[in-house]
DNA sequence: GTCTATAAGCCGATAGAC
DNA sequence: GTCTATCGGCTTATAGAC
């Protein structure tokens, strides 16, 4: 019988509806399990396909993490950061921006994604690579940029200074959601968010006098 | 045959010849390839100990990771984060501190830890916390009690600033050395420190007007 | 293409000799 | 206490029926 020709396009891009269903079941499994922790029996029960489909699809186990780390990479996280716009008022838009970042980078998939690209950076460098380009140095040029086309912020390196924004932020998540530090330091994430804040902007919109 | 002293005080605290020997090869072994991945044949072939010999002196698998975690978060870490003393003119010791912050962080035997309790905290959760307690905690107490204590930096909330100066040097490593930013990213680290103390310190020793 | 069944090997944990 | 040898189960990956 002849191929429609989205068939003949899902052939072309490697992807089908039953390449799909294997990646969607198997992201469930590997972001919650972890790689060594994952087998394939239970990838093929949470895709509802048989393992030899899996195979059919995939060269091996290696082969499918890297498929699903690269696209929950590239593309889930990617757009939603490709979305964000930084525009208006610094004491306003650093404030949402930690926020709206915090809020993201608390959600469990974030974080799992988060945890495996850590766990598994020794045997999967390229991965962690990945993650790195399209996700911390694509977030700091956007702030930096933003800290940049602002003089009068009086940032002396905006990128540096926009790593440090990122870097509390991150870290803060990982103390407090990865390492369960929420349920043994009570420090609230708008504390931090403040005293952020007035590092970077210092007098800005209270006094206007800093550098003098 | 009667036992020594010395014996008995290993057999009451639980430690002797053999059990310190399986605890340094099975250390090696699951700091460098993470617990599902660390067969007990190979913590046997590390420790140059018969596998029967591991399970006399510890219970299972978990037992033993559990053991060597607490161990180095517990001794190595703490033993070395406790010796550090506070003290100094604020610019160069922020300067001093951050440098052998980094320094430390960057050691190979730091990141397999950060790594595996981070792959592990959803398993072990009680390790991470424990990591929380005794690394993340302590050192922003210390750098925290530091800044309260020197009233003349203007440091509004000591806390939430002490946050922000570790999680930035932290997640540095994480992105430099963790995630191999170091290849892609060229981010030098004495940047990094020179915005920081600028943010912190503001004018100090420079300008003294910086509040207004 | 997708299934069931199975190969081939490694895993954690234990039994038994000494 | 420590060794060698081994068990049952689970792993990745493949063969063969349909």
């Amino acid at each position: 019988m002849a191929k429609s020709k989205q068939e003949l396009i899902d052939i072309a891009v490697g992807s089908s509806e039953k390449r799909e269903q294997i990646l969607q079941g198997a992201m469930q499994v590997f972001l919650s399990q972890g790689y060594a922790n994952t087998s394939m029996d239970r990838v093929a029960a949470a895709a509802r396909v048989s393992k030899q489909t899996i195979y059919s699809h995939f060269q091996d186990k290696e082969g499918l993490f890297t498929a699903i780390i690269e696209r929950v990479t590239i593309h889930r996280i990617q757009r939603e950061l490709g979305s964000t716009e930084l525009r208006g008022d610094p004491p306003i838009l650093l404030r949402q921006l930690a926020e709206a970042f915090l809020n993201k980078l608390a959600n469990p998939e974030y974080l799992s994604l988060f945890r495996v690209v850590i766990a598994e950076s020794v045997r999967f460098p390229e991965l962690a690579q990945l993650y790195t380009r399209t996700v911390i140095q694509k977030g700091r040029g956007l702030l930096s940029d933003y800290f940049q086309s602002h003089p009068e912020l009086n940032i002396a390196d905006p990128e540096a200074t926009a790593h440090i924004f990122l870097g509390s932020l991150v870290s803060f998540v990982i103390a407090q959601e990865v390492l369960y530090g929420k349920q043994i330091m009570p420090i609230e994430q708008e504390r931090l968010i403040d005293a952020l804040i007035l590092l970077i902007l210092g007098g800005y919109g209270v006094h206007t006098s800093r550098s003098g």
